[in-house]
DNA sequence: CACGAATCTGCAATCGATTGCTACACGAAG
DNA sequence: CTTCGTGTAGCAATCGATTGCAGATTCGTG
């Protein structure tokens, strides 16, 4: 049950433990003589040694640990990130231990104390908060970090996420040159720059066409279906004129938005196009097809790792990148009831 | 950027270093005069000092980490089971790192290798192949595993598992019950303890209740859309008498069996019921919404972690611990065409 | 033959915290 | 006044690997 050290592969080797140190790593095995280095190569295989992490990390100073925080590994999208990031980080002998916030700014906190304590050698952050930046600032004075998928504003941050105002902006000019000019946008919480960006995206869209804003001004107290589907209600029972076309600013909330139509007697998209966000997995299997904008969130996890990865080299500049995102359009949207004729 | 050690708390206090680490240790803080023990905290405070958890575990022989091997993090169910392990973990002082094995064998063992090197303090494994027996039975000599959701055979693992017969009797027996006698499974890869079992009790109701089973000998390649789909279309392509009744081993393959069906001209349930597995976050939100079979992945997780803690705690003897799904009925599951004419 | 260079290898300090042992001071008891 | 106990705190070894420095050996060359 007890793993070999160094030292009992020097023994069985006949060599000195710096020796045996020397030859089994590739950059300083040209110090030892071949002869020396596969005899201790042997050794350590016959003895199944595998060197201690933590002693390295401590006469090293790094643990080749990267923090990850996350709000919900439940969330698809982080699926792929994940994915991306161990690609890149795997390789270079990294490994990744993931932590969740489940949305508090307070278990950030914790969760980062934690991570420090372990020593880690950098941070993602996937689960800011817009408040999160002074914290943040402070953090980074400590380990480098990089936030990923969310913005906390400020500057001198390592930042890489997802276009949300482009995003925001493709969803709602398509609905917009499918001929609707009576809009709503389901609104995420706003504590969360993603959500922050679409309903700025969409404001910018609407306005530069001379479109209608009927939203709400209420917020959705999280992202999810009921919530979704709660706000859509209100919507639809509201005096005001109602809109022929949704821009939900996740996939959840344009499924619950769908179902409160459906329940009010009116279907999609004959009577209310609606278009979702983040293209989740189930979404295309849906009634109607879910239209949605779909993230390169595989992309943004390598170009998250490739921060840390530039942070840990040298000191790189801070900056912020952005990726695209793109439009995927299925059946949810559709031609505003009546446009084609009144066209014709 | 370089943090405080208890070297530093210790000459700020004005004390020695040994004296320093057992004023911060709550367990041996009684050896220490309540005044210096104060005037260590308050030192060690106001220098942010954070344990150098690897300098600890170096020392300790412990490095507060549980491995954590999943096939893939984008595994809906895989979230309330991290969750779970985190909930009896994480107060323990242990943090989870989770690495992905992409269903590979090979990669499971690079993993562990890499997990030991690290010198997890234990592997929980959710991503098992029915093969790899022997090479956990081999590491099973050099570090505490559990294996979570998949057994392997063989005697002497501490396994906490999904009751998948039972989930499949449940679901069989629903199919049955609503008058189906021609039914088929969609069988997920046969690598896989889970979908061994769900076979064996679809098998078991089949023959109890005497219906007639029109199965594919052929097994899904993976447990997908798209497999669903072709495997439904070959199973309604056949000569042979076409089933009432689908039992997906999984709700995705679900999915693609209704699709098929649709593609087909034929509708579900009326022409044809299908029930699937694991009830997916979207699956209520289908068109028809999906009748399924939950499992308590959560309770799973947390179950796993008290296994975890019990081996480190001392030697307890293995056992194999079964957590009972039950069935979630939507519209996707109903009496089969013409039954309630005919028995009227 | 000798001397400097080149090539190996050993030595020992080091990373930061833990912990068994020792040492000191003080008070009480004999 | 000695002795023993108790409460504190210091000392130093230890965990396992890395690495600057120095010693040793071999080789080439003047």
């Amino acid at each position: 049950m007890s793993e070999a050290t160094l030292k009992d592969v020097a023994r069985v080797a006949g060599v000195h433990v710096g020796t045996a140190s020397r030859a089994l790593d590739p950059e300083r095995s040209h110090l030892v003589n071949e002869v020396t280095r596969k005899r201790v190569q042997a050794a350590s295989e016959s003895l199944g040694y595998k060197v201690n992490v933590m002693a390295r990390g401590l006469r090293k100073g790094s643990s080749g640990l990267i923090g990850m925080v996350v709000a919900d590994v439940g969330n698809p999208f982080l699926s792929p990130l994940l994915r991306g990031i161990e690609q890149e980080l795997g390789p270079r002998g990294f490994m990744t231990v993931v932590a969740e916030t489940h949305e508090k700014s307070e278990s950030l906190q914790q969760i980062c104390e934690q991570l420090l304590a372990r020593r880690v050698d950098a941070i993602v952050i996937a689960a800011a908060h817009l408040g999160d930046e002074p914290f943040i600032r402070s953090l980074e004075a400590l380990v480098p970090v990089v936030l990923a998928v969310r913005q906390v504003g400020g500057t001198g941050h390592h930042t890489v996420t997802h276009d949300d105002v482009l995003g925001a902006r493709l969803a709602t000019a398509h609905l917009v040159d499918l001929g609707h000019d009576t809009l709503a946008q389901l609104h995420g919480p706003a504590d969360v720059s993603s959500f922050v960006d679409r309903a700025a995206g969409f404001r910018q869209v609407v306005s530069e066409r001379g479109c209608r804003d009927v939203s709400l001004t209420e917020v959705a107290a999280k992202p999810t279906v009921a919530e979704g589907k709660r706000l859509t209600g209100l919507l639809l029972g509201r005096a005001a004129i109602r809109p022929t076309a949704i821009f939900a600013h996740n996939d959840l909330m344009a499924v619950g938005a769908v179902e409160a139509l459906t329940e009010a007697g009116l279907s999609c998209p004959e009577d209310v196009s609606v278009i979702g966000y983040n293209d989740s997995p189930m979404t295309a299997h849906l009634e109607p097809a879910l239209s949605t904008v779909r993230l390169p969130s595989h992309a943004l996890g390598r170009q998250a790792a490739a921060r840390v990865l530039a942070q840990l080299g040298g000191q790189e500049p801070a900056s912020t990148l952005q990726l695209q995102p793109d439009l995927v359009l299925r059946s949810s949207t559709a031609g505003r009831r009546g446009v084609l004729s009144t066209t014709a």
